[in-house]
DNA sequence: CATTTAACATTTTTT
DNA sequence: ATGTTAAATG
């Protein structure tokens, strides 16, 4: 935050103590970052080298930030911060792993060794790709584990469960598994036991006891179709006016036999590990792994690879092998661990809130657990020193209040929320200027837009207080969703009615025309495909029947032939996607952004046609959003997802969708393979082909899930996410009659919005969105 | 008032 | 699959 000058108090004391272990809690806008760079410059100034040093952070774009801050700021030549570790966990992994990588595969019994041209999967569509392409072989493969083929409708959800494995750190080896990482995989029994009791005490009611929550979420045990060792319902829950269901049930239910499980995750993961590796691959998660297991078993490695100094930039999105990581990359007990825990919107990407909320604790257990049987972890712990940013230079006290009251709205009519521990934050502006409103409307898109041309229109509202008040123009107004589709739907709209507003969360890149074209060729060039041909003669201008008549004889154009040979002469993918983009006279940024993730996703030198196709049809089907720099984008109102809004600003802030099923968004695993830190590996299906071949569903696994389903915090922390972006203006919107419990819970005033809008001329460059010809109609 | 049952509507985020 | 609601049942 660029306004400050001077440190304030807290952030003095985090600036100057560099000795210890600290644990800042920096809320939205309380100039983290300025804090982070002024400390990291301190050590500079202390005459600590940056060789010293470790700055993790947890974005490519933060990393180059603080680093042109500190360059700024010191005295120290450019060229030895350039040089200095600060960067994100994943690139220092890999450059740990370029440099001491070679071996690391053997310390799990794999041959394979990792190279110093190890490729870096960064596509999700890719390595889905190549993960069903392994699973096939292993089916062939391994026969013995039929039933559970039968379980797997969707081979993606166990890449996932893999990858939640490695965040968690629990690793196959040749045989069995990493050192005691098996025990993971049985879950925590007394911890489970805990839960289950609290779950199954019966509720306080009007007159007296009511049933217990655990009993309320079984009342639809017998739904489902499980084998004959399963309860009756009525046995489990007991009769009507039985308040909680039977202890013993549940004690069977956890100590089912998992040993095939077991195995079959086992083999499925260590196989897929090696694939990749054959492969010369590696994807983030296992990036991570290798370089736990190299720090882990050798001191060397660990010696060469540690730091005097720490310092670790939005901890609320680390998982506990990154935790583990980070000590065994400490040389001293000298790490300042930063972030909010209230902005910890990453779970889905294995991040885990409880790393920065039980910190001292985990940081203890950690060690405990590094140093079982050898001292890798080698200085004492000591007590965690907590530093609170409170000051909040974004927001006014109001919008800072409400953000903080919604991290404890109910998700449902039955959730209780606990009391949060909120480090209450003060806004350092004075304006009193500051509205707070919620509405909703049939249609809640117009009017939002309805709403906003009435803000930059009228001079209802200002930015700014005193001298400085100006009025609010298109520019500094945000429209964060929950979800894709309703960006979407808005930027439409906001299209239709001329309100100049751009999507910022990509869009389909491979439904475009370019990306239509090219993969007609290359459907032609690859197996002289009947579908490209249609395309392609479409494209030119015959109509259907004619297309069709010249497809069914074979008889193309010659410059089409003539074209197609060209193409098959040409050398790598970039110049054939060149080479057909300059026939159709598409250049534009979305044509180069094909060209630039399909040569990212291929770098290899040499093309295999087929793949590339399958790639494109799978990022077809999977609607992939890819970002495209759309240069000018002045004077537009933002429509962003709360995801991609985390970290930025805006004077006005619409928080939209706030709709049932939607925003709060229930969250479940749909996967029949699931794993749980309470419960461990399991399994929701069983096979069983005995009268009835079917995939039953699994009594136990039904009762456990029920004692451990997710509340809604997360979805609560992207309400807090989302309110804190607003630096003055903050609205909550929300479809009628479809209000979630996060609209109707909030208790700030509702006003009447009409979703009228008054059409109004925009000049063509005021639309800073794509080239019309080149979007996909529909 | 508590509980059961049946009917109905919803289904995401991406370094 | 799960959350909500309304109506039926104890």
């Amino acid at each position: 935050m660029d306004r400050i000058t001077s440190p304030n108090q807290k952030q003095q004391k985090l600036i100057e103590n560099t000795e210890g272990i600290y644990l800042a809690d920096a809320g939205a806008g309380t100039g983290k970052t300025f804090t982070i760079t002024r400390r990291y410059v301190n050590l500079l100034e202390k005459g600590v080298d940056p060789e010293d040093i470790f700055l993790a952070t947890y974005t490519r774009n933060a990393a180059d930030e603080m680093m042109e801050r500190i360059m700024k700021k010191s005295d120290v030549p450019e060229a030895r911060i350039f040089d200095a570790a600060i960067s994100t966990f994943h690139s220092h992994c890999q450059k740990i792993l370029e440099k001491n990588g070679i071996e690391a595969p053997k310390l799990i019994g794999i041959e394979t060794e990792i190279t110093d041209d190890m490729q870096l999967m960064e596509s999700q569509i890719r390595e889905g790709q190549e993960f069903q392409s392994f699973y096939q072989s292993f089916r062939e493969q391994n026969p013995e584990y039929q039933d559970f083929y039968r379980l797997v409708r969707e081979p993606s959800n166990l890449l996932d469960l893999i990858k939640s494995l490695a965040s968690k750190g629990v690793i196959p080896e040749k045989n069995g598994w990493f050192k005691d990482t098996e025990k993971y995989l049985e879950g925590d029994r007394n911890e489970f036991v805990k839960i289950f009791e609290e779950m199954n005490r019966p509720q306080e009611g009007k007159n007296g006891k009511k049933q217990s929550k655990l009993r309320g979420k079984l009342s639809r045990f017998d739904y489902k179709t499980y084998l004959d060792d399963a309860p009756e319902k009525s046995e489990l829950r007991g009769d009507r006016g039985t308040k909680s269901i039977r202890r013993d049930f549940c004690e069977k239910a956890f100590d089912e036999d998992r040993d095939e499980l077991k195995d079959f995750v086992h083999d499925i993961y260590f196989g897929y590990i090696s694939y990749c590796l054959e492969r010369n691959y590696l994807n983030f998660s296992f990036l991570m792994m290798f370089t736990y297991l190299l720090l882990y078993e050798k001191p060397l490695v660990r010696r060469e690879e540690s730091f005097d100094y720490l310092m670790i930039d939005e901890f609320q999105d680390t998982n506990e092998i990154q935790f583990k990581l980070a000590l065994l990359m400490a040389d001293k007990p000298n790490i300042c661990a930063v972030g909010d825990w209230k902005q910890s919107i990453y779970s889905f990407q294995y991040a885990e809130v409880e790393n920065i909320q039980e910190f001292s604790q985990r940081i203890q257990r950690f060690k405990d657990e590094l140093n079982k049987d050898s001292e890798r972890v080698i200085f004492d712990v000591g007590k965690v020193e907590k530093i609170a940013l409170e000051k909040n230079y974004r927001s006014t006290q109001d919008i800072l209040d409400l953000s903080e009251v919604s991290l404890e709205l109910e998700g449902n009519r039955y959730e209780e929320v606990e009391k949060q521990q909120i480090t209450s934050l003060q806004s350092e502006k004075d304006s009193k200027d500051s509205t707070i409103e919620k509405f909703r409307s049939e249609d809640e898109a117009k009017a939002i837009l309805s709403k906003i041309q009435k803000i930059v229109e009228d001079s209802e509202y200002t930015y700014g207080d005193g001298k400085e008040k100006r009025d609010i123009g298109y520019d500094d107004i945000a429209v964060l969703t929950r979800t894709r589709s309703l960006g979407l739907e808005l930027q439409q709209k906001a299209r239709e009615n001329g309100i100049p507003a751009a999507y910022e969360a990509g869009l389909e890149l491979f439904k475009t025309n370019p990306s239509i074209v090219l993969l007609a060729w290359l459907r032609i060039i690859n197996s002289n495909s009947r579908r490209g041909w249609a395309v392609v003669l479409e494209k030119t201008g015959y109509n259907i029947e004619e297309a069709q008549a010249i497809v069914k004889s074979d008889s193309y154009p010659d410059d089409m032939k003539e074209f197609k040979k060209q193409l098959e002469n040409e050398e790598n993918l970039k110049s054939v996607s060149r080479k057909v983009f300059n026939r159709y006279g598409y250049s534009s940024a979305v044509s180069e952004r094909i060209i630039e993730v399909l040569t990212d996703t291929f770098n290899s030198s040499f093309m295999n046609t087929g793949q590339i196709i399958r790639f494109i049809e799978e990022n077809i089907e999977q609607e992939e959003i890819y970002e495209v720099d759309n240069s000018v984008r002045e004077n537009t109102v933002k429509i962003q997802t709360i995801h991609a809004a985390k970290g930025l600003e805006y004077p006005v802030v619409f928080v939209s969708g706030v709709n049932n099923g939607v925003f709060p968004s229930r969250n479940f695993d749909r996967s029949n393979i699931i794993y749980n830190e309470l419960i461990g590996l399991r399994q929701k299906k069983i096979y069983n082909d005995g009268e009835y071949a079917y995939n039953y569903d699994n009594w136990r696994t039904e009762i456990l899930t029920r004692c451990v389903t997710g509340s809604y915090d997360e979805e609560r922390r992207l309400m807090y996410v989302a309110m804190t972006r607003a630096e003055q203006h903050l609205f909550v919107t929300a479809k009628k009659d479809r209000e979630s419990r996060f609209y109707s819970g909030l208790d700030i005033p509702e006003v009447e919005v009409e979703p009228v809008l008054e059409e109004v001329e925009v000049e063509d460059g005021e639309h800073p969105v794509l080239r019309i010809e080149e979007m996909n109609p529909q």
